[in-house]
DNA sequence: TTAAACTTTCAATAATTATTGAAAGTTTAA
DNA sequence: TTAAACTTTCAATAATTATTGAAAGTTTAA
């Protein structure tokens, strides 16, 4: 496999897992190509690269940058923005995961929160939903703050004994 | 809040949740009104409960099969399927993630690794992209590895020291 | 067997989401 | 100032994904 193909395969491949992380196809494939860049790129750069519009480029570079991922960098004498990822996986990782639980996790526990919450009036059906969504919102808080808690701390010595211990 | 007006608050945050989980929206909502059913429910049932279609209904029972999140459940004397759901919460976890880690991480990390290993031909570019994509696998497999084994150890001493030590 | 009671399949369509590209807006050098 | 070089916005459209519902298929009771 050459550079080329190897390039084409990783950026296709991270934009069509997008998904996974919760955000689109162009969002995902411009992150991916800033990942591997050894330089800032332009938009014009990026829209070469990956085949897709002034627009598209425009509206998906200000939603990385939303989300804390891309940063603008200025080049002295140039006119044009450059932009540039984060290059770190510990790093790109805490951000994520921080983001999707605001954007995502914590509306969820909240309105799970207020569902179990609602007046007991000793019917099975309502004991019911009241149990279920209590053990889902526990379930959820639990998972969240542990995720949270583990991409926070940078690799120390807790998680790699953890990490240890798991294996 | 009424039980009516929880219950149908529960479903459709849990169906716009499905993205989350990598599902679509009546498959997620189909799981979660089964998931707080006292009992076993027909496709009839379904139906009627979320208005929409037979074929939704059937197509998505399938795939809820398939994920092994749903069973059939025969009912001595009656000519209809009833379907129910996998109601422990750690159990589902576990299900989930063992899922998504076959359906999308592994192929993942089979990319990146196949990528990570072109020939390095000294240039800063191949350099770079070998090194990046190569973090990135050594990331998604750590966390793929570590969370099937956190999910699969059912809440036991090592789970439980490790949630008290990470709060 | 057969026909009623059910489930599944799948082409057509609807709904949703992503993308384009041109016009409007902004910035900067001269 | 102004005009060239850039970026952003957004209505129109394309692409993708979900849903319908009727026809075909299957199962079971009699």
């Amino acid at each position: 496999m050459t550079y080329e193909d190897a390039k084409i395969k990783f950026i296709s491949t991270w934009g069509s897992l997008g998904s996974l992380w919760g955000i689109n196809k162009a969002m995902a494939q411009i992150q991916a190509l800033l990942f591997i860049s050894t330089k800032p790129l332009s938009m014009e750069d990026i829209m070469e690269e990956l085949h897709i519009s002034r627009g598209n480029t425009s509206m998906n570079l200000r939603q990385l940058m939303d989300w804390g991922i891309v940063t603008k960098e200025l080049i002295p004498g140039e006119r044009k923005e450059y932009f540039t990822t984060e290059k770190d996986v510990q790093e790109l990782t805490r951000i994520i995961a921080k983001e999707r639980s605001r954007r995502e996790i914590q509306p969820v526990i909240k309105v799970l929160d207020d569902v179990s919450s609602i007046k007991n009036d000793g019917t099975e059906h309502t004991k019911e939903l009241i149990k279920q969504t209590r053990a889902l919102h526990d379930l959820t808080l639990n998972a969240d703050t542990m995720i949270n808690k583990l991409v926070s701390q940078k690799q120390n010595w807790i998680t790699k004994s953890l990490i240890k211990l798991i294996k």
